[in-house]
DNA sequence: GATGCTATTGCAACGCATTGCAATTGATAC
DNA sequence: GTATCAATTGCAATGCGTTGCAATAGCATC
């Protein structure tokens, strides 16, 4: 998607960049802010509207992992009038743009997260339901094997494996 | 589709032990005939129902993989009368009795596989809708990983991994 | 066979997410 | 500023799965 490549739109949009977040991020390079995002949606044909608008601002405010309906119903705190399928298609065009990730979660909801961050899996306790990441570096050997053995490239964001952490599982072996 | 043991097709989603044969399995030690269901529910203080005699019916005729969605229909071939709630409770029953197992596919349907059937995880394309099924085997850098670092004991019936597969991942790198 | 306990069912309502379609409206060209 | 095109929205309906609750019916006991 061109990241760090035109420059599109010159216009006033771009001085709404409300967030000064520290750019130059060195994980995820093309994702430095999202005061560029209604240029990068024009450039691709698509529009910017006050519900995008709006989700942007929820998502902005948003840290670590959210499900579709809790996404939904922040928007709902700022415009009663918002729409679940207007956000859920707008999450679908984020995550196009790489703004956004989901996954699914153990109990099959939908868990978004907001990028820039680096891609990661998640670890689910069945015990006592405790969640963590799972990074690229920890999640390597499967990758590589997958690779080798088959030639699949694994969406390491995709990835949800369910278990039971050290403090559930039995003290066995 | 009768369980008859014949060797399914190569591709995607090989073929899993039949139920009948092969009694006496090592793998699963008390799942050898359900036959003797009826009295393990009652062991339990569970009972034996038409509905529940039916789905196990309609899984001893299901081979691979299943939505619940599909299961409902099937019982509802078997019996008009059929309430989804009811075959869902049930298959929350038949897991803990280790009968069927369920995970969440990469769009959050649920999936169910009748055991006895050696533990296994899945692997979706995202590009060709594929699947395949990931034993413990293949599994293993990443159990072991986990299982090293954290302490983490993952469920392999519950991995479900998508990405790109052989044919589908673009021939860079 | 009758009784009592409670697991299970049927049903209705709900929650999350998706989809089809007509009306709206953003972006561009004139 | 106006016209034009199609992306997007709002809305209603749908699908899958879950939950609460009253009524039913297994199953063990007498």
């Amino acid at each position: 998607m061109a990241p760090g490549g035109e420059p599109v739109s010159p216009g006033p949009l771009a001085a709404r960049a409300s967030v000064a977040r520290r750019t130059g991020d060195p994980l995820v390079a093309g994702v430095s802010s999202w005061a560029d995002l209604p240029a990068r949606l024009r450039a691709s044909g698509l529009r910017w509207t006050p519900q995008r608008r709006m989700l942007l601002e929820v998502l902005e405010g948003t840290t670590g992992h959210v499900t579709g309906a809790e996404l939904v119903e922040r928007c709902r705190e700022l415009d009663p009038a918002t729409i679940p399928s207007t956000v859920y298609r707008t999450l679908d065009v984020l995550e196009d743009l790489g703004i956004v990730s989901h996954a699914h979660r153990v109990d099959g909801r939908e868990e978004f997260h907001v990028l820039p961050a680096a891609e990661h899996g998640h670890l689910y306790c069945t015990g006592c339901h405790a969640a963590w990441e799972v990074d690229a570096a920890e999640a390597q050997p499967l990758l590589d094997a997958l690779e080798r053995s088959r030639g699949f490239r694994v969406q390491l964001s995709h990835l949800s494996i369910s278990g039971l952490c050290g403090d559930c599982a039995p003290a066995t072996t």
